[in-house]
DNA sequence: TAAGCGGTTGCAAATATTTGCGTGATCCGG
DNA sequence: CCGGATCACGCAAATATTTGCAACCGCTTA
């Protein structure tokens, strides 16, 4: 009785070979049909069925920012892998210089249908318009993780790093080492887990005058530090490896020496972070657990089971290198 | 019925001909024809037919072996933001671990209908077997491109770092520093551009025992290092900038410095590499250049121009820095 | 193991668009 | 006013796209 997909072809009065193709995004079907047939599954109601979904297609997206920053690359190998073994595809999308934007990658998934799509330090630089995408995987209950990319309003579950831990760590170490004047170098104001250290610095005594924010890039972390050295700062946590590598750039450039006269902390611990000069001292994210833990939450959504939306807190841990030392008497 | 061309032009007086001339922009219409066709076609809401109007999916399969080594991701940057550019999305397929082979990829691809592929550092491990998915995308005729990863037989455009150039600046450099004992790191054995430094090394008279094969990665760079080190070099030509950081590491393990005791010169100039410690002296690849030159081919092709199935190469660079020097008296 | 139920796909017919070529109209310079 | 050149345009052949038919595939059920 429910030839469902019969039924919709008889409605829009093509044959179901055309359905078919219009349901596989394949080319030979005019856009006029297209439309008519899209239409007619809306009306209808035309659910495919759930075995050929997955057979086919089994892809997983994998939306990251950039990679320029290694923490990315690595994400997208752990996550990569991880998917593998479940028997997923990862189709990694980036934003690109003059590129597509995160809701051009989500209408691009969606049409390619996707079993689920993971998001990994996300759209956070805009408060309204654009969370039109992710509404729109609300509505279509398209399995979905955000990892380390907090979006309010919205309850998908989310895996992140604990970035109170994070700060409250890393100025920690700083004060045991006798530093007083600790400053922070942070990506943009609205990037969520910046935010969220910022508090917790502040929360820890930490000098909201010796904060700076930019964009994540050696160079940022270069303009951003040297601002603060120049208000004497002998200590200086930054939000990412990369920034703390343009800090002691910035550090040196003013004549001076990591960690002779300032001491450097990164973020994430990202791949070769032991082989810089200094080795840097850096709050290590366990992106191995969290990328698994990622792929698990979204599987688990695929396979239909009911996951809470919360927001797993996963902890860093300090990894004391050479960038960071007593404060010079 | 929906005569859509022929609708048209019966409704402005002329022959298909003509509306196709003015769609098409081409010459041979006149001025007061052409005003009037697209008016007509305006008003009655003329579309064209989906593939030739602003074409499907547009998407490009940019096929890579890995994302540790920094310089993947780093291509990936580039190609991504070329093909953005130019109005096609970037889908990265990216080996794991557990995971997906080049041939599924492939098949992914295909099923996925991209308008071409892009290959970085292939699939040059298997001799036979693993070029039937290459063979495939032949046979259909998809677009594709070559980067540092010659297949023979198989004609396609080539886009490459001319490793002869490479590994003569590098012999080169060790030996105008006055090294005489001078050891190479290389990929696996059938890594062609790696077959290629070893062949060009002992055309410069570079001794074949001192040459190490290893996987590629950090761990490898060290182990086989620490053989030639062993062995007595007082320099070491590595095939990425990982193996060098891999040598960098067993030079030191063995209680000698870098580049006091030994000189070590990386290939790539993968980011960060300036950040090292010893920073770098590496052989560049301009990958920039590569991978406009590589999306140029793609979209040529795509734009069924004919593309010849040539190589080309790409010269590289040496960026001197300090894991180079005077070899000691 | 066969039969049935979706759904997918190769193939060829039907339909649509593009293009080469020829015709007639128009425009000029003698 | 007469060629001759040029141009716009239609005809029809060439080419490309759309679509249905029917064979086929993988799965479930009897």
């Amino acid at each position: 009785m429910t030839r469902r997909l019969a039924e919709v072809a008889k409605k829009v009065g093509v044959s179901e070979a055309t359905v078919s193709r219009v349901l596989n995004g394949k080319p030979g079907v005019s856009e006029a049909t297209r439309e008519a047939v899209l239409t007619a599954l809306d009306v209808l109601g035309y659910e495919r069925p759930t075995q050929l979904r997955g057979d086919r297609a089994r892809l997983v997206g994998l939306v990251l920012p950039e990679l320029q920053n290694p923490i990315f690359p690595a994400f997208a190998e752990v996550v990569g892998g991880a998917l593998a073994q479940q028997g997923f595809t990862a189709v990694l999308c980036t934003r690109t210089v003059g590129g597509v934007s995160e809701a051009d990658y989500v209408h691009l998934l969606l049409q390619q249908q996707v079993s689920g799509v993971v998001f990994a330090g996300g759209l956070y630089a805009q408060a309204d318009a654009a969370h039109g995408h992710y509404e729109l995987l609300h509505e279509r209950g398209l399995p979905t993780v955000l990892v380390n990319a907090a979006v309010e309003r919205l309850d998908f579950p989310q895996v992140s790093c604990d970035d109170v831990v994070a700060a409250e760590i890393a100025l920690a170490h700083l004060r045991a080492l006798g530093h007083e004047r600790v400053g922070m170098v942070l990506g943009p104001k609205d990037h969520v887990p910046s935010r969220r250290k910022l508090e917790t610095f502040r929360a820890g005594g930490g000098d909201p005058e010796l904060v700076e924010h930019t964009m994540f890039s050696l160079e940022g972390g270069h303009a951003a530090a040297a601002r603060l050295v120049a208000r004497g700062v002998t200590g200086v946590i930054c939000a990412s490896d990369l920034l703390a590598l343009g800090t002691v750039r910035a550090v040196r450039r003013a004549g001076m020496s990591v960690p002779g006269d300032v001491s450097v902390i990164g973020f994430d611990d990202s791949a070769l972070m032991n082989c810089t000069d200094p080795a840097l001292t850096t709050v290590r994210q366990p992106i191995d657990a969290m990328g698994r833990a990622a792929v698990d939450l979204l599987v688990a959504q695929i396979d239909k089971a009911v996951v809470p939306a919360d927001e797993l807190l996963y902890e860093p841990e300090l990894v004391v290198r050479a960038s960071t030392a007593r404060v010079r008497a």
